[in-house]
RNA sequence: GGCGUCGUAGAUCAAUCGGAAGAUCGCCGGGCUUUGAAUCCGGAGGUUGCGGGUUCGAACCCCGUCGCCGUCACCA
């Protein structure tokens, strides 16, 4: 799966874990087989994310294996871009399927088998009922149902019925085969459901082979039995599923039908999905954000989706880290973004090289420094890992830093530049401004300051004759105006400013009138020249400011360079400033 | 409404057979610091939804009650 290990990843433990190490020890399996069943109708997003580091964490752990399987059996909504996708972000977040790359139309044949097999034996018919009629007579749910005046034909026409379904000669929605279970059940579910219907389709893999599709209950629990999974895990929604998923395996193998092989039912088990703060989940509203152009497609970084987590930054390591943080257990649950950000700075200052960017830059000339001289200053490229080793950033007379480390009327416990006062540029010298050179609108263009050559890389100046060290209590940082790189950066936000998107709901608002407008911000900056080499995807931390990575978009415009922002960096600071 | 889950700190999860209610994140305070980052130390925060019962002893077992969520498709 990956070499990085991660003592989060591997002290994982959860409910589900735990009957997996049960199964195993009492003999039950040997290994757990376990699998990943995608509908191939949409984008992964961190939703999804979770299921699939649980399904294949569990087969890495417990010496088992995981399929990927497609669940295709709706062609009228899959696709098999969707399909490619799927696979791109799985292995982008770390794991691989092997061989065992599945789909359920490649057991379309013995799906077929199966259910005739139930018509044989009198448990399953064709239903010639109308769509609204099967519905009236389902019942409700304080009524038990009307049983199908087909209900009882012979199995023999059922039989015929069903091959000339199979065969295309009936349209769409005119027939379906229907299990024959119990019309009076309290779970709904159980009342005859359709096992079969009618689609005339093109599907991404059988063509047009299949004009009748197997239903997700048909489906689902004869592919994880072919497939000899042993632990089907999905989602609580799934819950009143289960008796049908079982009783479909029971029938068939009580009839002699379990496949070659075959040593064991498979289990199902449900968890309970999650839900971040301040974001959407449903396919359905994010395709709505996408169409109405609210953000500019599913890779957008703003969005959930693998792909735009992946476009901002966000490592596949912290998305491991966040799933297993987060833990499994049998309710839904909102977990807070903050939660979600923290992992990824987690994993981002562990791995981030530092660079200098000053966004929305003011310029300092340094009065006496000599004019044309250039030096190489020594910075640490990553102090949390010193192999990262170090590069020269060059230091002028001229240079940028960032307009908000200066304060005309700075407060005591301002320590950033303000006339008078003095600071320390990392990597540079320490420096103190002396005017402020403001144009005729009275902003400011230019701060002159002076430097003290003895503080060259940004050291202490020796102690004076009574021995006592200067001090600075700030360091900023900076760039040099000739060399500088102009740059662009993204700097994204929460996609919505309440905790939850719906809010205001039944007063006639939506998700819409949530949107956070600054959501995206794009601004100008200064970079120091190493970020010319910069990669995509590439984590960078720049410092003082945060994480960010080279947007794939940097490519078509020559010489221009997009970064995008992955998080902000903790900021005790603003967090005080708000407090007032 | 029927059915089915689930209620433990602000959030997310633990708690062996019924045996002293914990962890992580967040929050608050402090130390250190060439990133107001990271890191280190400390602190606050709980009537285990509520009410009964069984028991020497209940988060756990029993009864009741309230609440949340899910579900009730020819989607998955």
């Amino acid at each position: 799966m990956t070499d990085e290990t991660n003592t989060s990843e591997s002290a994982e433990e959860n409910f589900l874990r735990k009957i997996v190490a049960e199964d195993q020890a009492s003999g039950k399996h040997d290994a757990p087989v376990t699998r990943f069943p995608p509908e191939p109708n949409g984008y992964l997003h961190i939703g999804h994310a979770t299921t699939v580091c649980l399904n294949f964490g569990i087969a890495r752990d417990f010496g088992g294996r995981c399929h990927l399987r497609f669940d295709d059996t709706n062609p009228v909504k899959e696709e098999q871009r969707y399909i490619d996708a799927i696979k791109q972000d799985i292995r982008w977040l770390g794991f691989d399927w092997g061989e065992h790359e599945y789909h359920a139309s490649d057991y379309f044949d013995q799906l077929y088998g199966w259910a005739r097999l139930l018509i044989e034996n009198g448990f399953a018919y064709v239903d010639d009922q109308s769509q609204e009629d099967m519905r009236a007579n389902r019942g409700t749910v304080t009524s038990p149902g009307t049983a199908s005046p087909y209900r009882d034909r012979p199995a023999e026409e059922s039989l015929d019925l069903f091959a000339r379904m199979k065969a295309g000669e009936f349209p769409d929605g005119s027939r379906v085969l229907r299990a024959k279970i119990d019309m009076a059940s309290p779970n709904m579910l159980l009342r005859d459901p359709v096992m079969y219907r009618i689609l005339h389709a093109e599907h991404p893999r059988t063509g047009s082979d299949w004009c009748i599709y197997p239903m997700y209950d048909f489906a689902h629990g004869e592919s994880d039995w072919i497939e000899g999974v042993t632990h089907s895990l999905c989602s609580l929604e799934f819950e009143a599923h289960r008796p049908l998923y079982e009783w479909f395996v029971q029938k068939i193998d009580e009839l002699g039908g379990a496949p070659e092989g075959s040593t064991h039912h498979p289990r199902q088990i449900e968890f309970g999905r999650f839900n971040l703060s301040g974001t959407m989940m449903s396919k359905r509203n994010l395709l709505a954000l996408v169409e109405e152009g609210k953000v500019a497609g599913w890779d957008d970084p703003r969005m959930p989706t693998l792909a735009a987590m992946r476009r901002r930054g966000v490592t596949p390591a912290s998305l491991r880290n966040f799933v297993n943080t987060v833990g499994m257990s049998r309710r839904h649950k909102t977990i807070e973004i903050a939660l979600f950000e923290n992992c990824v700075r987690e994993d981002l200052n562990k791995t981030a090289q530092r660079r200098s960017v000053v966004i929305d830059p003011i310029k300092v000339v340094i009065t006496n420094y000599p004019d044309d001289q250039v030096e190489m200053m020594t910075a640490t490229n990553n102090p949390e890992n010193e192999a990262d080793g170090t590069r020269e950033v060059p230091f002028s007379k001229e240079l940028y830093v960032q307009r908000e480390d200066f304060m005309e009327d700075a407060p005591r416990k301002f320590f950033r530049l303000s006339v008078g006062r003095e600071v320390r540029l990392r990597y540079g010298y320490w420096i103190k401004c002396e005017e402020v050179v403001k144009d005729d609108a009275g902003e400011i263009v230019e701060l002159r300051c002076t430097y003290d050559p003895q503080t060259r890389g940004g050291e202490s100046p020796p102690p004076d004759e009574e021995g006592k060290v200067r001090k600075v209590k700030g360091t900023i940082h900076w760039v040099s105006a000739a060399h500088a790189l102009p740059i662009e950066v993204r700097l994204y936000d929460r996609l919505f400013m309440t905790d939850d998107p719906n809010e205001g709901k039944g007063d006639g608002r939506d998700w819409r009138e949530n949107l956070n407008p600054d959501s995206l911000v794009t601004a100008a900056a200064m970079a120091e020249p190493a970020l010319a080499d910069a990669e995509v995807g590439e984590p960078l931390q720049f410092e003082r400011v945060g994480y960010f990575t080279l947007d794939p978009d940097s490519g078509k415009a020559a010489n221009k360079r997009v970064f995008n922002r992955t998080v902000t960096l903790k900021d005790s600071w603003a967090k005080q400033q708000k407090k007032k």
